[in-house]
DNA sequence: TTTGACTCTGGACTATACTCCAGGGTGTAG
DNA sequence: CTACACCCTGGAGTATAGTCCAGAGTCAAA
């Protein structure tokens, strides 16, 4: 197989599949005489891996020390678990933070309604004035 | 007040100041006869506005434009108001997905436990087959 | 006047995960 | 044999939000 049918069948793109052979995650392939990559089922499936992990939220170097814990056929699932943990971890922090986020952008948001109601012409948003502290003396 | 002390101040590196007037979100203040920037307390605010503004999540381009309303001073506040709900939305999805996401680590995590408890040597993970579907006739 | 801290510019560099390109070669069907 | 689709390499470019640097100049105090 080409390296064309390989980037239809898993859905990345050719250069993607190079750059992954470049940046050590997909190994050197077999060439033709003319030097065509001819891939089997082996690369294949290290793709459809590569596109899972990442769906994950892995990224390729995370999913390059992934895929050299699966060459050696040892494969130890401690270390993956550790792994996902540690994702999972991360995971969570960002979903606090995009909480607090949320958080925030109702409440200017709200305030920012409420302006309008009172048919003020000015933002609080951006007389930040309003919202942080009264530290405005000094306005041009 | 030069740009070290409003660096400090407003808790920004120089370079960063520097790189903000470069690109258009902080005006060109005025220079000492030998070439140093001379910031007064109305960039300082505009310092702070876009640190604000950039922890609601909004990027620098996103900012620039929130600078353009700000400046012109009729402060419109319809278009802010529609800003903010289209970043509200953003984060939504943002959310959504990342709870997807902690779906999925946990699904990965608890299988691998499980994995771990039958005193299985293979990863679940690392061995994709036995996750997606069992399509495992061509394993080298 | 000298010292030391600060500032200036332009440009290169960081990380991420690729994409796009030119200029050339290969494989195969008709 | 010729066309045409496909592939090769190396390098540049994309976006984001800055950081880091050299080499030179400036400012204020002692």
């Amino acid at each position: 197989m080409q390296i064309g049918m390989v980037a239809k069948r898993i859905g990345l793109s050719v250069d993607a599949i190079r750059f992954y052979e470049r940046n050590g995650l997909l190994p050197a392939p077999p060439r033709t005489p003319g030097g065509f990559r001819r891939y089997g089922e082996n690369e294949v499936e290290t793709l459809a891996f590569i596109r899972r992990v990442q769906g994950l939220g892995f990224r390729l170097s995370e999913i390059r020390a992934l895929l050299r814990l699966r060459a050696n056929r040892l494969q130890p699932c401690a270390p993956v678990q550790r792994r996902l943990q540690e994702k999972l971890t991360d995971v969570r922090q960002k979903l606090a933070d995009l909480h607090g986020l949320e958080n925030e952008l109702r409440l200017a948001l709200r305030s920012c309604k409420r302006e309008l109601h009172k048919r003020h012409a000015h933002c609080p948003i951006l007389r930040e004035r309003n919202l942080r502290k009264a530290e405005s003396k000094s306005e041009s």
